[in-house]
DNA sequence: ACTAAATGGTCAAGGACGATTTACTAAACG
DNA sequence: CGTTTAGTAAATCGTCCTTGACCATTTAGT
């Protein structure tokens, strides 16, 4: 039977934990990134799938398979995503010359430099962030992310 | 002219991003937490939407509108949220005696022992966590992550 | 070399989720 | 009263992803 103690435990527990905050922290970051790429042009709108994407495309361009590995869905899925991002001509699928079946996913020059773009929004989030945090804890931040991400990563128990 | 320079920048910058860890860590919290839940019991199977309502649930009860204004999405769009909850035997309304027309949303005796485990549930990977960061470094991401909570959620300069 | 299996990719259909719009009933408020 | 507020109902939508079928090419087995 729930009493009012369990609530208040509740309630430190919600307010308290790492998780929670999290994931609520990333939200925002999200929501804030996503509001500003589109606001500062009419040129595309980038959405969440895509953004994801994004960081898996090489230098010299990504197999459709292996982009779709990477983000752990179907080469399908994965081809819609690309042939989106095509379409705003960030985005451009060329010959593989070592395998004739294959083709690269490579960013074209605009797509190049709408991430340069993209990443200089991101870190103006992360300085204002830092204005608030200070350097020192910014490091900190960083670092404990780093942790977090990489124990998340290794396989469940 | 994109060069290979610009791409050891984008790399550094990505690896380097507090941004983009942050929103890797929560997609790996969340992911973890919900196999956890769904994984310890056939009971019921919770979706991201449900954990993101459930947190809003006040101890004596609220409104679906209240809901709904919190999670800043409509009124219906939290009904149905509701609706899958209440199915499982988590929620259930009850009139609310203050006003004919509204309801109150509410745990059941059932719910309450479910946020129970489900808390406990994170408070078991927090503590994974802090096995391999340290008590001091995760005191200190806590409080980052409180500033930065904080700091994404005032509204866009 | 020749065929069989594996691999890279595309097309089409559609399902699950998380919402929205529109329309409605019932109660409260003033 | 008439207007506002709480909630429900039904249809639909956008996003993101899957399944299934298929073609072209490479790789392996014998």
């Amino acid at each position: 039977m729930p009493t009012v103690r369990d609530w208040e435990a509740l309630d430190r527990i919600k307010r308290a934990s790492v998780g929670q905050l999290l994931i609520k922290g990333a939200r925002l970051m999200q929501e804030r990134f996503l509001a500003r790429i589109n606001r500062q042009g009419p040129k595309v709108t980038l959405r969440r799938a895509h953004t994801s994407l994004l960081p898996h495309i090489d230098q010299h361009g990504t197999r459709l398979t292996e982009l779709a590995r990477r983000l752990g869905i179907t080469k399908q899925a994965a081809g819609q995503l690309v042939s989106d991002l095509e379409s705003m001509a960030l985005l451009e699928r060329v010959d593989d010359p070592r395998d004739g079946r294959a083709k690269l996913v490579r960013f074209t020059k605009r797509g190049l430099e709408s991430i340069h773009d993209g990443l200089s929004v991101l870190r103006q989030i992360e300085s204002e962030l830092e204005a608030v945090l200070g350097k020192t804890k910014m490091r900190q931040l960083h670092e404990a992310l780093l942790v977090v991400v990489d124990e998340l990563s290794r396989p469940e128990p």
